[in-house]
DNA sequence: AGTTATAATATTGTATACAATTTGGCACGG
DNA sequence: CCGTGCCAAATTGTATACAATATTATAACT
């Protein structure tokens, strides 16, 4: 829809490979605990090693892979414990960003994140489960960008990406879906009165309740989060291929 | 059998150039917006590039360095905007560190933070400056510890860094000094109480008065090295060293 | 047979060589 | 005199070659 002025290019090739590591990540085709091999994913992103391992490092930094010196990275393995520790740090980054939102966020975005919100009741009770969850994560992120800060925004971003993976592999919610939108309803009440203190207190208790769930689903299926070594991978285009 | 007295023996030559340009960055060796030529910096450290060059893919992740496409690397500008909302974000990892800090913290690690802040007044009564910041940061980083909260005490020292760097180049404080022992000693009386509400507001508030005082600090002074490009690089040495 | 020592293999860590892009300067033309 | 276009130098980005370490397999010994 927006046109974006400049598509910022970034023509390096372990930028790339950043982005694209970490969506495989994110989308599960890298799970949890497995090797990563460099030679293979080298040849399966048609990039050499050093650029991919330029990539790892970063992505260790960031969190979602764990370098072993001389043995190898391994996806980083998904602890429901350090999930709850991420979720009482998130419950603080959704109330402040509740609460700048409200401060600091504009009409034309307040009437956006309405429409967002809307939609989001449409799918629910359409059930289509998958877009509810999309349009879930936008209004979430809407808030943190109306927050103003971008210090906020980049550490969120950080922490969401590990909680949507741990929520993606154990497949949490059915009884929770309908409390959630109920909180939804709740917080976009508060928005609406830009009451600052409430919306971000509403937010942080949606975000509390998220994290109940969602650890008690991840402490439940057979799979641990660490799955054996080579899981699935399927092909990449080549990274280079400009 | 346990691990030996040092637990971790980092070998990697990218990982020990990742601590030292760190270090050479918040110690104002390296100051904002200079420069990082690659090659220099290789025979400085007696490295070669590879490690180096990774060394500086997780600085840039961390904030700490500018990544620009064929154009080189810089140390990243203290821009008093961002530091402003470094600190919006601090306050509240301020405020949930304490909170958390009163319910899982130890008796013992309790008895501790007390002797660190009679030392913190002592020193501050003796004027001893360095030794004041000194304690004071590492007061707050134990608070952080007793928040048994690993994602919290990463994203804590990460903007506990640029916020330190900040502060070295605005040479803030005199007017505040006895302020802040103040504050101190509110959030210990709380502490003592193991009130957790309160500790985490007063720390929080704590935050925010510092914040206050930092990002006027930085708006005034000869801030030599907050320019963009090649400005402002006399030498490494004489910045706040002594 | 079980265990330990040793060697072979594979994979990672580092260094260097090569390619691509930017930057600065200079000539040419307006 | 100033602007434009091209060329040269320098620096970054990438690929490959080499070195070091961990893992696995083998074999000898108790």
């Amino acid at each position: 829809m927006k046109a974006p002025a400049r598509p910022i290019r970034r023509a390096t090739l372990h930028h790339s490979a950043v982005e694209e590591l970490r969506a495989m990540i994110l989308d599960g085709e890298l799970p949890p605990g497995v090797r990563v091999p460099e030679v293979q994913l080298c040849e399966q992103l048609g990039i050499s090693r050093t650029p991919l391992r330029e990539a790892l490092r970063v992505l260790s930094s960031e969190g979602l892979v764990e370098l072993r010196p001389h043995r190898g990275a391994i996806v980083a393995p998904v602890d429901p414990g350090e999930i709850g520790a991420i979720f009482e740090v998130m419950d603080a980054l959704e109330r402040l960003a509740g609460t700048l939102a409200c401060r600091n966020g504009s009409d034309a975005e307040f009437a956006k994140l309405d429409r967002m919100h809307d939609q989001l009741v449409t799918q629910h009770e359409a059930g289509e489960r998958a877009a509810y969850f999309l349009t879930n994560r936008q209004i979430h992120s809407q808030i943190v960008a109306m927050a103003r800060n971008p210090a906020l925004e980049a550490t969120y971003a950080g922490f969401a990406a590990k909680i949507l993976r741990a929520r993606s592999l154990a497949n949490y919610d059915t009884g929770r879906w309908q409390e959630s939108v109920d909180e939804h309803e709740g917080f976009m009440a508060a928005f609406r009165r830009r009451d600052a203190e409430e919306a971000g207190a509403l937010l942080a208790d949606h975000s509390r309740r998220t994290a109940v769930a969602v650890i008690q689903a991840l402490r439940q299926p057979p799979a641990q989060g660490m799955v054996q070594e080579g899981g699935a991978v399927t092909d990449a285009e080549p990274l280079n291929a400009g």
